[in-house]
DNA sequence: CCTTGACCTTCCCATCATGGGAAGCCCCAT
DNA sequence: ATGGGGCTTCCCATGATGGGAAGGTCAAGG
């Protein structure tokens, strides 16, 4: 309280983590309980916003909260052995490389198609022929649908919430 | 019905479309309503197995099911001019280009990181190092989050489903 | 002193596409 | 006729995020 004390919308501001996402950071357990001013409110010390940046700079390297999770204690174990760290990094890069290169397979195929459609007023249209084809393999059953790798797309783009 | 009544397992492994979501594709309106017999097992006609089969075929492109809805009216009308169908697909490849070029970011920045770690048992490590890393934009604060583009990433892999 | 407005609290809900599982009915082959 | 497998519906979870309601708090200005 009194002057210095950084709330959690201020903290919020400072580390580019919004305020509801440093609560669910909290309610699940990646980030320890914050201390409370008499009437609940949060207050945040210089160390626990330094500690939300790291989470932020993880997150936009696409780390998973469980990921971030194995970090935070690696970084506060000042005597842990880098390999660890290195582990998981190489972990998350063959994970960006994997999805990468089912995009890029989904873009390519796509590319193809919509280069061989001529795009005007008539109905001929290989991109449905080719969605439309029969003989697909029955069923490439992956037990992981390959949309897994792609995450939320288009979609809501285009309805109310316009992301 | 008789003998050929195609049931909805049936068809799930005729098409690759599991069970679960032609169900969910007909109650959010993606599929008209199955026919039933009368004990209300849905049953299916080879025309329905041709539907399913191009709603996961553009579901591999990476389409959302939303965007299946448009590209499926489309099928259907067989006057629609093809300019229709390219612009749709074109989106959809902005779309992966755009999530690929993300991931590709990270992936780099990663791979830089990760070759300065030597990955030993010292802690020295410019990883932790990077991420712990103060002067950062306070807040590149983007209305679209950069996770957005990414999915469902390692998470899960680690747990009890294992992909 | 009291109001106002900005902030905080918790709680619930939605997203997107998918699967898990329960409870109960149905159908066919033995 | 019984058993096992398939079908039905319904609820819940996922991951990370935002929206919003209902209500408490704080500080500044009247």
């Amino acid at each position: 309280m009194s002057e210095g004390a950084i709330t959690i919308g201020e903290a919020a501001r400072r580390t580019g983590v919004s305020a509801k996402m440093i609560r669910w950071y909290e309610a699940t357990g990646l980030l320890p309980p914050a201390t409370r001013s008499e009437s609940g409110y949060r207050h945040y010390a210089e160390a626990d916003l330094h500690t939300l940046r790291f989470v932020r700079r993880a997150r936009d390297l696409g780390f998973s909260v469980e990921a971030i999770a194995d970090l935070l204690a690696l970084w506060r174990d000042r005597a842990r052995p880098s390999a660890g760290v290195k582990a998981i990094a190489e972990e998350q890069i063959a994970d960006l490389r994997r999805r990468i290169t089912e995009l890029e397979g989904m873009a390519r195929t796509l590319e193809r198609l919509a280069e061989s459609c001529c795009g005007d007023d008539r109905p001929e249209c290989p991109i449905l022929d080719d969605l439309a084809t029969e003989d697909r393999p029955p069923a490439p059953r992956r037990q992981t649908s390959p949309l897994a790798a792609l995450g939320p797309r288009s979609a809501h783009r285009r309805d109310k919430r316009g992301r």
